[in-house]
DNA sequence: TATGAATGAGTGTTCATTCAT
DNA sequence: CATGAATGAACACTCATTCAT
């Protein structure tokens, strides 16, 4: 932010871009996408009208834009989790305490992605960019299972069954709001990493 | 309401009413509720604007009528097939596989309660609907499972993830447009029902 | 209600027109003849819509009957005062002491008739009904001034200042929310009563 | 806004909102507050719906500013009075006569402060306004009587009474649609003021 | 006479977006 | 690159009244 010791570029090119960013992360991820009005984003952000749409051509625009940065910080942090040196087993159990502390910190409002899919049109944008972000959680699954499970097949089915029950803890624990949906569905994915290989 | 000997004629009592209903059902479960206005919703039910103010107090109450009709109706089937003559390990197929030509059926648009929490604020009446249905539904799971394990702790463990998985299923589908989930669900469901209680 | 045994009259007739001129009463004196809609008043009547609309052709038809009935108790009043054995100065200091008391028990809400006359069309119906309370009103002061000035004239205009300083009055406490304007009413209309006539 | 020097040009600044004043002035006074909507303000200032709402946050906070606007220049046109080189019991006729020529001009709609405070809730903005403007007025008379009466409790008690007088030639005027009320309240005030200090 | 379901024109307000500058 | 006034279609909802029974 301060950098009165950089004496070069003024930079301030994208510096609005990002703030309306920032703030469109602030308001879509705790009211969701269709309860925040361009209004509102505009005037938190501390832009002009005009000058937010030369940034994003539309409110929908901005809403990919904003997931495609979520995705993208997700991404890596489940990369960093990938490369971390501990059991694969720890790994599943750090995944579903992460989305606990994520859930209980964030009033339950469960998945944006999801969230945001919901609320828009069929052919919209938004749609292929959760539909890319769940692939590539999909992927993070399979490869964690793939450290359980050296047989190809088997690890892509375990890696299903995790992600079918984190997304399932993250649906129900945000609809009841409550935290037992993660907790289960930890032990329940830890149940099936641990089991025979017996199918 | 009861005329069983009554055979003929009036019948027209609630029938706008129900019209409304239906119009609401179509609508709300194809786009959601957001995305459906007032306006239309009273145009498709060829009502007038009075009329349907007269049935409904607001847009919101009709919305969670719409959804206890939805759950009484979805309570109606689940007790049905709880009470069938068929093994349980069958009935958690054929309620995975009910799941699977609902979500075909409806260009894939997910759970219309995960789908109408989504976008209502907290205090909402439509919130306390879902939170009704959704531990009905849980319930419906517990009791399947009571069926297959002997055990109540067992049973409640296994019907909790079973509600979780196919929780899961129904998110994923819609995000994707795909079917897999719903079948790779199944097929861990019921590995989860075989295997021995080895926890 | 249910009267089975009395067999006489059933003079329900006049029965319902009544209760619903009672609750416009209520209402209109309350709120204002703009504030109070149609529904609240045939709901706080307890009768159908179909049967208020037999009884009074439209909302604005029951305001004027209202008034009527009004102006009717007013004059009654009125000649009342007049009859009454005591001085006519103090007949002049117990309405203005009647006005205090009506004021204060009524949230200040000034002269049903004026207040309807501000918000009804000027070929209304209800404005004739007004120009006559008016009018009678005005007598009113004209005969009590007659007490005091034996002159024809005089006593005119004597009555005529009592009826814009009451007037002025009952404005004035409405809009302020205070009762000085009355009292001051009330000492101003007093010296006016006891002055030589030096004009 | 003071260009003085500056000759020609823009001047559009805030010309869309003082349109829109405009409307609001003439309807209002004209119909009063309730019987003008929106629509008909909107389309008679000729601005999109917007475009209002850009400009004042409500109907009722235009009302308010609307009612500002009137009591800023009554109050410049009282002080205008006061300042006028004419001996005071001069100026209590002229401001009879303008009052009479007022409502003439106005089809005896009577006072806009008075009238709009009538169909207002308790809590409303508009009803402080109108306070304002009337303990302005009321002052108006008090600084008036005290170049008729030096010693200042009579003075007070003579503003009072003119205050009063005016007022009801005001609301009976309107009422009756006759113009005797402001003559004869005229005429009295002009008594009180000339009268010996008998009091 | 009494009912209550039905009416349609109206209410005030907010939406995401574009324009001239 | 930035501004903010302007847009018009849509929003959810209420009004006084009439109709068939």
């Amino acid at each position: 932010m301060n950098r009165l010791v950089c004496m070069l570029p003024p930079m301030t090119i994208t510096e609005t871009r990002q703030r309306i960013l920032n703030t469109a992360a602030a308001l879509f991820s705790e009211r969701g996408y269709e309860l925040v009005g361009i209004n509102e984003l505009i005037e938190k952000s501390d832009v002009a009208k005009a000058t937010f749409y030369q940034h994003f051509r539309s409110k929908e625009k901005l809403c990919a834009e904003w997931l495609r940065q979520e995705s993208r910080e997700m991404c890596d942090s489940g990369k960093a989790l990938l490369a971390s040196p501990v059991p694969p087993e720890e790994k599943v159990a750090m995944k579903f305490d992460g989305l606990r502390d994520y859930l209980k910190g964030s009033d339950f409002r469960g998945c944006p992605f999801s969230n945001t899919a919901t609320v828009v049109l069929a052919d919209n944008e938004v749609r292929e960019v959760v539909r890319g972000f769940k692939a590539s959680v999909r992927q993070f699954w399979h490869e964690l299972a793939g450290e359980i499970r050296p047989d190809a097949a088997e690890a892509a089915r375990l890696g299903d069954e995790l992600f079918l029950l984190f997304s399932g803890a993250v649906t129900e624990a945000q609809n009841l709001k409550e935290i037992w949906p993660v907790e289960t569905a930890k032990s329940a994915g830890l149940t099936l990493c641990t089991r025979k290989t017996n199918t």
